[in-house]
RNA sequence: GCGCGAUUAGCUCAGUUGGAUAGAGCGUUGGCCUCCGGAGCCAAAGGCCGCAGGUUCGAAUCCUGCAUCGCGCGCCA
């Protein structure tokens, strides 16, 4: 406890952030000049946003303040250009003139930049720019350069993020239902890093209460019962077979906290092992009990006492979280002098500040989200603005098979662990599904479904796309076509992709870094898988329209060696997309052949 | 009873933080293999965005009420 966050910082891939990623700085590209080179979608917005500004603030007194709400969109429709800005109807009232002919104000400024192509005034006064093609196109160049680090992005002000997932007792294996937090939370992590912000993760382990005490009886009585004698289960004791085994292995004289030790420790290292398998790593583990030792408990009450939040009432003590917009006081101190959990809790959020988070997330069961209003009370208490702390629950995942649900008994010990699904369905399969939908919704998991090479699986879909790029690669050195290398590619004619498939393919990629920035900030992986799906089916599309008629490999030489180069990026950006959501990308399909 | 979440095509769900004519997959119907992998693609049908008000240039999105479903409301962990 106490290191650190920012010390011996890894990204979420486990690569050392080398110099290479520092150095890339949009800014500092922009600012080598006109060069068209470079110029990324996120580029172009501010371009446009700045060229608006200027236009605006020269004829009137607006501030910064009234041209925030100032929105550059893209269009539902692609008739209607690349961007949609819609500062005429928004300073409409502000202006005293009607949006249209504010916007016809302002289109001459927008067409005065070089890589505007076309502007024009629609609808109710949106102002839709086209840009040129030829800006798009060095796009691809962009994405070839940056790599594996397509996608990332600086934040102005970058925190210090605790990602606190998974969290589950240490008294037996991973239930399946864990799968999704763990993955949610994980990917989430992803995100965070690969959108400018610095992440931990971070597994609370639950080792001092009840249950851990449960857990170690019921392993005693098990002993007990190896050993010859008449020995009953506690009455919410364990089931598991696990629970049996584990009293195997004890030694005969372990006293019950001994027993207690030994079990957590073996729990412990289930858990990071499903962990590990499953492609989740934590950096950390921290656990309830050294909290307690350390004296953290006493520590967290004592400054909630300072602050003047607490009540000694009935024999306990309160704290008065109600002041906080919880619906009622709730008990730290119970009348018998020990702790309530909230309590633990609370010490346990106070170390995360003190070690110097300043973005608390936690990612909980749906069935906890009662305690999010007292949890952000007490970090309100101790001095943190209410949204220091986000809580992104994750609804219920009933394990279905065929359609019909599979049955389970936590008290006969016969749950479904998060192995038997993943080993079951695979580790893709099973990082997708639980990924697809939105963490607020309910879903149902079909194993069977999971299995099925069909689009119910989009990762099939997704992961064929990857293959198939990979094909063509393989497939044009075969044939002796020269595939561009990163240092040749910006000398080949780019201009040669002129089909609009290729240009919306184009366009699609150059999303990437606003979308995972979206996903991070709006904690919702399944935007990137949404996108990563509609990209790879424009792409389906684009490679089965163009099969016959005029395939990527064949023709005139140039032309085949833009394609590639479109080829490269695409790659390039389903590879990105895929390693953030954990998701394998590879090269061939075949493992399908052989079911 | 109170609180939180949900309600969008037959089904499962998106909907870029308030934008233009509402989106995808599955399912249904009808098409596309002389082709770099058809594990793919194209097209059609399918909508009172739960209901009723309100806010404004503009609402599936924000506010209020109601209905239905799920989940929470211990000095349990």
């Amino acid at each position: 406890m106490g290191e650190d966050p920012a010390r011996a910082r890894q990204d979420s891939h486990g690569r050392k952030r080398g110099p290479a990623g520092a150095d890339r700085c949009p800014d500092r590209r922009a600012a080598e000049g006109g060069s068209r080179r470079g110029t990324g979608r996120q580029e172009m917005k501010r371009r446009l946003r700045a060229a608006i500004a200027a236009a605006l603030q020269s004829e009137s007194d607006l501030t910064e303040a009234d041209l925030a709400p100032i929105g550059i969109e893209v269009p539902a429709r692609p008739e209607h250009g690349d961007f949609a800005i819609n500062a005429a109807m928004v300073l409409a009232r502000k202006l005293r003139r009607s949006p249209r002919e504010i916007a016809q104000g302002l289109a001459p400024a927008l067409e005065e930049l070089p890589e505007v192509e076309r502007v024009t005034v629609a609808g109710p006064g949106f102002i839709n720019v086209s840009i040129r093609p030829s800006a798009w196109r060095s796009v691809l160049i962009q994405i070839l350069e940056q790599g594996e680090d397509f996608g990332r992005s600086q934040r102005e002000q970058p925190r210090e993020v605790m990602v606190e997932f998974v969290s589950a007792n240490p008294t037996g294996p991973l239930h399946f239902g864990h799968g999704r937090g763990a993955v949610v939370g994980d990917v989430l992590a992803r995100l965070l890093d690969f959108s400018g912000h610095r992440v931990q993760r971070e597994f609370y382990v639950n080792d001092a209460g009840r249950q851990v005490r449960n857990l170690a009886l019921s392993i005693d009585c098990w002993r007990r019962r190896h050993a010859g004698e008449e020995a009953a289960l506690p009455e919410d004791g364990y089931h598991g077979a696990y629970v049996e085994e584990l009293a195997q292995e004890m030694p005969p004289d372990a006293s019950l906290e001994a027993i207690e030790e030994a079990a957590v420790e073996a729990m412990l290292e289930g858990i990071r092992r499903d962990l590990s398998d499953f492609g989740i790593h934590m950096d950390r583990f921290a656990s309830e009990r050294a909290l307690v030792s350390a004296g953290r408990i006493q520590q967290a009450i004592g400054a909630l006492q300072e602050r003047g939040v607490l009540e000694e009432r009935e024999g306990a003590s309160w704290f008065r979280s109600d002041r906080f917009g919880d619906e009622k006081a709730r008990v730290l101190i119970k009348q018998d002098g020990s702790n309530t959990y909230f309590a633990t809790d609370i010490a346990y959020h106070m170390d995360k500040l003190q070690r110097g988070f300043d973005m608390l997330i936690n990612v909980w069961g749906a069935d906890h989200h009662g305690y999010v209003p007292r949890m952000k009370a007490a970090l309100q208490a101790l001095g943190q603005a209410p949204d220091a702390l986000d809580v992104v629950l994750v609804q219920m995942v009933s394990l279905v098979r065929d359609g019909a649900p599979v049955l389970m008994s936590k008290r006969a010990g016969e749950i479904t662990t998060l192995r038997q699904v993943f080993e079951e369905v695979g580790r893709d399969a099973a990082r997708f599904f639980f990924l697809v939908r939105g963490p607020d919704s309910q879903m149902e998991f079909d194993l069977e479904l999971a299995k099925r090479r069909s689009l119910d699986n989009p990762v099939f879909y997704v992961q064929y796309g990857h293959a198939r790029l990979c094909s063509l690669l393989v497939r044009a050195a075969e044939r002796g076509v020269q595939v561009p290398a990163l240092d040749s590619a910006s000398s080949v004619d780019l201009d040669r992709l002129v089909l609009p498939e290729e240009m919306r393919i184009v366009k699609r990629m150059s999303e990437l870094p606003e979308v995972v920035r979206r996903a991070a900030d709006s904690r919702a992986p399944h935007q990137l898988v949404y996108y990563l799906q509609e990209l790879v089916g424009s792409f389906h599309s684009y490679y089965t329209a163009y099969g016959k008629v005029d395939p990527i490999l064949v023709g005139e030489e140039g032309k085949v060696a833009a394609r590639l180069v479109l080829v490269l990026a695409l790659r390039q950006v389903l590879r990105n997309a895929l390693d953030l959501l954990g998701v394998s990308a590879p090269e061939r399909m075949d493992s399908l052949e052989t079911e």
